[in-house]
RNA sequence: GGAAGUUUAGCUCAGCUGGUUUAGAGCACCUGCCUUACAAGCAGGGGGUCAUUGGUUCGAAUCCAAUAAUUUCCACCA
């Protein structure tokens, strides 16, 4: 048992100076350090945040529960190992390296690949890793030893083999696409990175002359509609539905492009829809995704009009250099002055925007590398299908389902120089090796053409969708030469870490990350990549609206953690995070948890101070006290496991904090607490003190660092001591009789009380009290205790107050200040209530349909809501009587 | 346009396999207390036609259907 302290403890928990110690104790004893051992492993690999990134309210939930998770697991005794690490983030990264260069009046077009590459790991050599002295103020109990960078040379090398070896397998190819264009990042992006939005614009009609044999326009003309006249330039055909028997008349005629009076031809295709718009569609292959494919059915010329920056060029013939969104209202009045302008109609269509840069996605002819995900797909719905991986909460197997099924072939390549450039070279003629390095290269081309020199050898100057590297990431942070590479053996910590336990993310990349580990995982370890995903919501303000920049309603985490510490920060999280839901935050929260730290400190500040008497006798109260809160902590830790198994850690969170303020606080507490002046006998004491450490430790996955200050304040620690890794506690056998009967017995401590209160009786006056009944007399004392009960009496026949618990009647005898009248319209009322609930019981019983086909004990039950009622209105009829 | 989810107290949510006396919790609210751990607290209290309608059933917040509201995801109708 824990030796008595005397230690004087502040009156006020400071959790600055606290959290700050501990976390420094806990590195130097490098307790987050995991190495395989004889142990069941449990591994969790963080969410890498970007390089550059800075902390946010996502990132406190997430890590919170990443924490939460791995603490649990290693006071359960597993091998726990939290693998921490950051991602490149190469289109994010690489537009602040911009944005930063051009405030100093450099521009990426005037600097070398090298030059550009020399200022962005600067860069991240000065800003990368804030995010992750940011989650030591967190509490995050990561193993920092293993810490990983998506670009560090090894896990480089990881993502280039991969590609050879999607290369060679032939799941890689290199295609002229129509992909989308991100005007501003100067970068491909693939399908999950454009965001579409509703979003208001115009639908114009213009009015295309038809043109007569020597190509010169008729009086006669039809009429289009786009919402996109800046790229009339580039037109290459208008199209009707062969059906469409309004136009039959134009076949093989050509018209006339306004301004510019280029013929073009009038061609039929089932695409178009007879009823939509004007039934006329302009066909610009250039720069729409359905034109591009109409324009390769008729094997129309393909015209390019606007640059990489969405500026008109030179082909357009007009407002050349204009942005295409200038543009357009120029060229409306140009049409308008020309006599081509119809009508204009206000329109609301989706337009797709960059997921990074927010410019609308420009749909561009270009020749990008493509992973063909079709088979890999399918191997990764099935891990989720047969329930290999379980996704909390359930609901996203759907999502999940869907994209698998519909995915399309993934673009990997990215116009940016900050990521992994594509290992492929081209030889002089054109032709491609795809090797891992320029060695290798060199090897491969001269297999085809001998004379081949390294100095002719040109390497793709592109570079890797960033998620191409993350999808690795549980393979690679434990051995970077398994990916790309199934003949290597994996290393001793890839075979003890994976497969990963649990990941926790948010849904909003389940497709860009979730789903492509679990196809990497499928490939390189025949394995998937974790057991369990759990997705949390995403953290809104109190208002529901999303956390933003603009609207500065996002909080700065570490100010709080700095005003509140960070227990109160992730309790505060934790209180409303129920898994799948958005959490909708609000500083109440935190300042809820900063209330918990002090009642636990508090708590432990009156036991703390407690006068033991080793040989002190065991007041009866406190005796059954100690057996009910035992048998109550056992119980709570049974729900508290169940929870955890189902990932409802805020279920998980509620039970422990009832536990410890209503049951232990308040109801245990004051029940053993000894008399002003005396002092607590041992036997309770080391009860008492016995029960705070087990719940210290229940607390400690939430609230890491006042649970171990206080841990190691309880007793002598040994050094290096730490509650993370004393063992969670285990529930022994509890009576739940037993509990139900204390249970009783604080109801009629309630109800003693509200009587007080309603009759203004100072708590410190003390009561006779009469109970009619059912009542374990080993509850008497508590009731006596708690309540303030001098007396229990058999009889009660004067004037009294009373109420009833279950089937116990209890009467208050109180002279001179019942008002007779009053409680006579109380005890009526409830009579009347029982009255029609006895009626409600009665019918029920006697419906034979219920009694024939209800199982026995629900109509049991009914009997004994019966008999009870029974007794109730028999007992308030004597009260009456009595009145 | 397609799909999925949600709807229970003022707010945020539990309520799992339909049955447990009057549907729960946290926060907020009201009343009374500075009672010798804690006013960041203690004690007590009020508050819900379980979105609507219908169905299944002896019995529905719970299962089914429709409707409404709302959220999210997917989707290239110019």
């Amino acid at each position: 048992m824990l030796s008595l302290q005397t230690m004087e403890i502040n009156a006020k928990y400071n959790p600055a100076e606290v959290e700050d110690k501990w976390y420094a104790y806990w590195l130097k004893n490098r307790c987050f350090h995991s190495e395989p051992d004889s142990r069941e492993p449990y591994t969790i690999v963080i969410p890498p945040p970007n390089v550059t990134g800075i902390l946010h309210m996502g990132h406190v939930l997430n890590n919170t529960l990443n924490d939460v998770l791995i603490r649990k697991a290693r006071m359960d005794g597993k091998n726990a190992c939290w693998v921490p690490g950051t991602d490149h983030a190469s289109i994010a990264t690489e537009s602040k390296v911009v944005a930063r260069l051009a405030e100093k009046g450099i521009h990426k077009e005037d600097l070398t690949r090298e030059e550009f590459l020399k200022y962005a790991w600067e860069w991240k050599e000065e800003h990368g890793g804030i995010i992750l002295q940011q989650l030591r103020k967190l509490g995050a109990s990561c193993d920092w030893d293993r810490t990983r960078f998506t670009m560090e040379p090894e896990l480089s090398d990881a993502v280039t083999a991969t590609f050879v070896y999607f290369y060679k397998k032939g799941l890689i190819y290199h295609g002229y696409r129509m992909v989308n264009w991100d005007p501003v990042a100067h970068t491909a992006i693939s399908d999950d990175e454009v965001i579409h939005r509703d979003t208001k614009s115009h639908f114009y009609h213009l009015r295309y002359f038809i043109a007569d044999a020597d190509g010169k326009p008729t009086k006669e003309f039809l009429t289009i509609a786009t919402t996109r006249p800046e790229t009339i330039m580039a037109d290459a055909a208008i199209c009707v539905n062969p059906a469409d028997e309004r136009y039959h008349y134009l076949r093989g005629k050509k018209v006339l492009i306004p301004l510019i009076n280029r013929a073009i031809p009038v061609i039929e295709d089932d695409y178009v829809e007879m009823d939509f718009g004007t039934g006329c569609l302009k066909v610009t292959p250039a720069h729409d995704a359905h034109d591009y494919e109409i324009g390769q059915r008729h094997d129309l010329p393909i015209l390019e009009i606007l640059d990489d920056d969405g500026r008109l060029n030179e082909k357009a013939q007009i407002l050349v250099g204009e942005d295409r969104f200038v543009a357009r209202k120029h060229i409306v009045k140009l049409l308008e002055d020309a006599g081509n302008l119809v009508k204009i109609e206000e329109y609301i269509s989706p337009v797709g925007y960059s997921e990074r840069t927010d410019a609308v996605i420009e749909p561009k002819l270009s020749k990008q590398w493509f992973l063909k995900l079709e088979g890999l797909a399918k191997a990764a719905l099935e891990s989720v299908e047969s329930g290999n991986i379980k996704l909390i909460p359930e609901k996203y197997r759907n999502v999940y389902r869907h994209w698998m099924e519909n995915a399309h072939d993934w673009c990997i390549s990215r116009q940016l120089w900050w990521g992994q450039r594509i290992p492929a070279w081209y030889l002089p003629d054109g032709s491609v090796v795809v090797e891992e390095t320029a060695e290798k290269a060199l090897e491969a081309a001269r297999a085809i053409d001998p004379s081949i020199t390294a100095s002719q050898l040109k390497q793709d100057e592109d570079v890797l969708d960033t998620w191409f590297s993350s999808w690795l990431w549980p393979i690679s942070v434990f051995d970077p030469k398994r990916p790309g590479h199934p003949r290597h053996k994996p290393n001793r910590d890839l075979s003890y870490y994976y497969p990963t336990s649990d990941l926790v993310t948010g849904p909003d990349i389940i497709f860009f990350w979730v789903a492509r580990m679990v196809m990497a995982g499928d490939e390189f370890m025949k394995d998937v990549p974790f057991r369990n995903v759990y997705f949390t919501g995403i953290v809104r303000d109190k208002l529901g609206r999303k956390m933003s920049k603009t609207l500065g309603n996002s909080p700065d985490p570490l100010v709080l953690i700095e005003k509140y510490g960070a227990d109160s920060v992730r309790l505060g999280m934790l209180l409303c995070a129920s898994a799948g839901n958005d959490i909708l935050y609000d500083e109440s929260q935190v300042e809820q948890g900063r209330n918990f730290c002090a009642k636990i400190w508090n708590a432990w500040r009156l036991v703390n101070g407690w006068r033991v008497e080793e040989k002190g006798r065991q007041p009866e109260s406190a005796r059954v006290a100690v057996k009910w809160f035992d048998g109550l902590l056992s119980r709570t830790i049974v729900t508290v496991e169940d929870h955890y198994r189902k990932f409802r850690i805020n279920d998980a969170l509620m039970a422990i904090y009832k536990l410890f303020w209503d049951d232990y606080c308040s109801t245990y507490l004051e029940l053993v607490k000894p008399a002003y002046g005396e002092g607590v006998d041992g036997y309770t004491f080391d009860a008492t003190v016995s029960f705070f450490d087990k719940m210290l430790k229940l607390i400690h996955p939430v609230m890491p660092f006042i649970t171990e200050e206080l841990w190691q304040s309880m007793a002598e620690r040994r050094p290096g001591e730490t509650i993370m890794y004393e063992r969670t506690p285990v529930a022994g056998p509890y009576d739940s009789e037993y509990l139900a009967e204390f249970d009783k017995a604080r109801q009629i401590v309630a109800g003693v009380r509200a009587v007080r209160a309603q009759k203004q009786i100072a708590p410190k006056e003390g009561l006779k009290l009469c109970l009619e009944g059912d009542v374990q007399p080993e509850m008497l004392p508590v009731i006596a205790k708690s309540a303030n009960i001098s007396e229990f009496v058999d009889s009660c026949s004067g004037a009294s107050v009373s109420f009833i618990v279950g089937t116990v009647k209890c009467s208050i005898p109180l002279e001179g200040l019942v008002d007779t009248s009053q409680e006579r319209a109380k005890v009526e009322a409830e009579l009347e209530h029982q009255r029609k609930f006895l009626a409600g019981v009665r019918a029920k019983l006697g419906n034979q349909n219920f009694v024939a086909h209800a199982p026995q004990a629900v109509v049991d039950n009914e009997k004994k809501k019966e008999a009870d009622a029974l007794a109730r209105i028999e007992a308030l009829e004597a009260s009456l009587k009595a009145l």
